[in-house]
DNA sequence: GTCTATATTAGGATAGAC
DNA sequence: GTCTATCCTAATATAGAC
C-alpha cells in the first residue's frame, strides 16, 4: 500500500477510535512508526487528511445512494438498504461525533455534507412513496415529508445518540437499532395489520441483533 | 455581580456563540477586560468553568422537569412545557454542539447527563400516558416507549441538527421547530380527527414562529 | 482581587541531511 | 521518501508585585 493510503487508513482508524480532536499528527505518525516530517511530506497536516477522508466518504455514500433500487416491500430488502447507508456512515463515524465542530472548521464541507443529508432524505422519500403507491401505508404528503425529514435526522444523529444512550453496543448492533428506529416509524401508517407488522419487525430486529 | 459570576456568564455566552473548542481562557479574560492571571485566581482553567456551568444547567433542568404538571390535553399548554425544556437546553447549547467530545473529556458528566436525558424521557412518557388515559390517542406500550425514546433523542440532538439543517434560524424559531417535530409524532395515533389536529398543530406552529 | 511577567507544554510545521 | 532536528505558535498555568 502506498504511504499516502496508509496514512489515510491509520488516521481514519485513530479518529474513529479516539475522536478526531484527541489525535494529533504526531499520534498518527507514531502509530505508523514514521517520523512526523515524513507525514508532513505526504499531507500538510490534519486538515488535508480530514478533507481527503471526507472525499472518500462522499464518493462512497453517493455511490450507495445512487444505486438503482426497485424499492421492494419486503422488510429484509429495505432493512439491508438502510443498513448499508448506516454502515457507510459508521465507517466515517468520527465525523459524526464532532459534526458541529468539523463543519464549522472546514466550511467548504458544510455545503457538501448538507447535500448528502438531502440525498438521504430523497432516498427515504422514495421508499415511503413507493409504500404509499402500493397502498401499504396511508399518509398525507405533509406526513410523508415530516417522516422523511425525521429519517434524515436519524441517519445524521444516530452515531452520537447511540453511543450516548448505549455506549457498550458493537457497531453492527448500533446500526441495527438505528434501522429499527427508522423503520418503526412506518408502523402507525400501515393500512392494515399494524400489530402484526410491528411484531414481525421486532422479531426481525431481534434476529439481526443476535447475529452480531 | 461577583467576579466569579461574571466569568461564568461571559464564558457561557462565548461558548454558545463561538463553540467551546474555539474559546480559550485568554479569550474569556480579554472579553472581560481582565488579566488571565486574575481569571486563574477564580477558576483553575476551562475545566472547572465548564463543570460549574454544567452544575447550573443540571439544577435548572431538574427544576424544570420536576415542576408539577397536570399534563393538560390542550396543545398550547403542552407546547409551552416542551418549549421551556428546550429553552433550558438552548441556554447551554454549547454543550450540545460538542456532546461527544465534552462527555468523554469530563467523564463524571457522562452519567449525570444520561440521568437528565432519562428524566426527559420519563416526562414525555407521562404526557403520552395521560393522552392515552384520556383516549385521545391509541397506542400500545411498545409504541409509547418507542415514541418516548425518540422524544428524548430529539431533545438531545435537536440543537445540532437544527443548526445544521437551518443555520439561519433564531434560537426561538429553532425551538419552535423542535417542539413541532416532537409534537407531530402524536398525530398518527390520534383516535379521531387526525387531519384536523395536524392542521391545528401546523397553524399553531406557524403562529408561534411568526411571533419570534 | 487584580495585575504583569514569565514558564510550560503540546501541537503544528519546516529545513536540510540522507 | 524518509529521517532528525528545530522552530513557531497558541493555550495553559504559575509566581510575585501591588
Amino acid at each position: 500500500m502506498k504511504t499516502k493510503d496508509r496514512i489515510l487508513k491509520t488516521s481514519l482508524a485513530l479518529f474513529n477510535e479516539e475522536g478526531e480532536p484527541n489525535v494529533s499528527t504526531v499520534d498518527i505518525a507514531s502509530e505508523l512508526e514514521m517520523s512526523p516530517g515524513n507525514l508532513y511530506y505526504h499531507f500538510k497536516g490534519k486538515e488535508p487528511i480530514i478533507k481527503s477522508l471526507y472525499n472518500d466518504y462522499e464518493v462512497e455514500m453517493l455511490d450507495v445512494l445512487s444505486a438503482p433500487i426497485n424499492h421492494p416491500l419486503r422488510i429484509d430488502d429495505n432493512w439491508i438498504y438502510m443498513y448499508i447507508i448506516f454502515e457507510e456512515i459508521y465507517d466515517f463515524r468520527f465525523f459524526y461525533y464532532n459534526l458541529a465542530e468539523l463543519l464549522s472548521r472546514y466550511d467548504t464541507l458544510s455545503m457538501r455534507f448538507t447535500r448528502l443529508v438531502d440525498a438521504k432524505r430523497k432516498s427515504m422519500t422514495a421508499i415511503y412513496q413507493h409504500l404509499r403507491d402500493q397502498d401499504v401505508v396511508v399518509m398525507s404528503d405533509e406526513e410523508l415529508s415530516v417522516i422523511a425529514d425525521r429519517c434524515s435526522m436519524m441517519f445524521t444523529m444516530w452515531p452520537t445518540w447511540s453511543r450516548l444512550s448505549n455506549p457498550n453496543l458493537t457497531v453492527p448492533q448500533a446500526i441495527h437499532n438505528g434501522v429499527y428506529s427508522i423503520f418503526s416509524q412506518v408502523t402507525p401508517f400501515l393500512s392494515a395489520g399494524r400489530e402484526e407488522f410491528q411484531e414481525l419487525l421486532a422479531s426481525f430486529h431481534a434476529h439481526m441483533m443476535s447475529k452480531t
